[in-house]
DNA sequence: TCAATAGTGTCTGTTAGACATTATGGA
DNA sequence: TCCATAATGTCTAACAGACACTATTGA
């Protein structure tokens, strides 16, 4: 529940209520990406769902807090918890509050269904009505996700320890909203040296079983060929 | 100044400081990023700096405080004003909040220095010392520069109307850190759009004078081939 | 004329994407 | 046996970077 408090400002009283911080879980599901939502009690009994959130806390910092925010919605870890922007708008947020920071937080594939009962994975294109301020966080953080994509591994923190090299190719995928080549996703792959292969082979229905691999990456490129205008308006 | 006022949480009662506004103001000059800061008086009259900021209100969004903000301090309105991050860890800030948001301002080059006295241009590599969380938000605004670079043209935002392209491929190499080559360079700005050449030319000192550019992107190359795995640790 | 910068044409090594082929298991 | 998927080799068009060259001004 927010502090809502009266703050003397100058000569006015305006109310003030403590700056949240919500957390937008992602897990990758059936070729898509759900988010985590919690129940909520709205009024005359409707059902209502949001992004997980907090007031903001002095005694620990808001990285710490959207950890913490992330651990308890999902019962573990999630593998990252970064920053994704303040929201500082007129939308409305569930506590009322004028500013709300959202963090991004990702959960391996394969993550169990919260037990609790109050909480639910949904896809992100399924998802129920949420607050505007939440809805704009939820767009906000796939777009986070997409543009660091090339940027660093994070596809690997929606995978387990271990993987198959289509599995990882599925991910690139969903985030990216389109396929890719696999001979040349491979090729990619190895020149970047991330990934090491493991003794072990799965099989799934029909088909060749595909090795494991680990994401064990060796060394850096420095090459960067080039000027990328590409993106561009 | 900021507004301390005596809140009640719980049982037990706190000290909270409104939120902070805080802006990055860059510009080129001299072949390097400058950062507009302002004077503000130390404890004992030693001088001290800092990023120009004010505490957060209701009565607009932080979009607006910013941009504001922003036009305060430089006397005109910046080219592009975008939020960089909040930062909500226990970094000292002038203002002794909690919480600060911070954004990014582009000026177009050849800006002129502010008048008034109270603010000056600092090469980011010479600037004096500034409060902890504000140098945190400078290192964040740099960053988030150089990876927008390649997404979206805030190049031109560092640069007049009109511009050689030895002018923009300068901007880049600034933002970039590294130097280009001129004819791939200009082969791939030629295939992305981006510009359209005006019929003025510019001389400047010796050499053969230089045509003068106007940003005015055609259409998109939604190319996009591959899968970088680039810049991964 | 020389120096300095703008702008362009050509060559070459690299690489993304297409295509084809082999490998290997389940139905 | 067929079918589905894994994994890999080869070819080609595109392109980044190097290099060389011309163009045009000021000193």
């Amino acid at each position: 529940m927010p502090n809502r408090t009266s703050v003397s400002v100058g000569r006015s009283s305006v109310r003030r209520t403590a700056p949240t911080v919500d957390v937008v879980l992602l897990t990758p599901h059936a070729r898509r990406l759900s988010v985590l939502l919690e129940r909520v009690e709205g009024a005359r009994s409707k059902e209502r769902w949001a992004l997980p959130w907090e007031a903001m806390r002095s005694t620990e910092t808001i990285e710490e807090s959207a950890a913490r925010l992330a651990r308890e919605a999902l019962g573990s870890s999630p593998s990252l918890v970064e920053q994704v922007a303040a929201y500082g708008d007129g939308r409305r947020h569930p506590s009322g509050a004028t500013l709300s920071v959202a963090f991004l937080a990702l959960v391996a594939a394969g993550a169990p269904a919260p037990v609790g009962g109050s909480t639910a994975w949904f896809a992100i294109d399924e998802i129920p009505a949420i607050a505007p301020r939440q809805k704009a966080m939820l767009d906000g953080a796939l777009h986070a996700v997409r543009a660091r994509l090339e940027q660093s591994p994070i596809a690997f923190r929606l995978l387990p320890a271990t993987f198959t090299l289509s599995e990882l190719q599925g991910i690139y995928e969903i985030l990216l909203g389109r396929r890719l080549h696999k001979a040349s996703f491979r090729r990619a792959l190895h020149a970047a040296w991330l990934v090491e292969p493991t003794d072990e082979w799965r099989s799934e229905g029909r088909g060749r079983p595909a090795q494991l691999f680990r994401y064990a990456p060796r060394k850096r490129r420095s090459s960067r060929r080039g000027v990328r205008f590409e993106g561009m308006e």
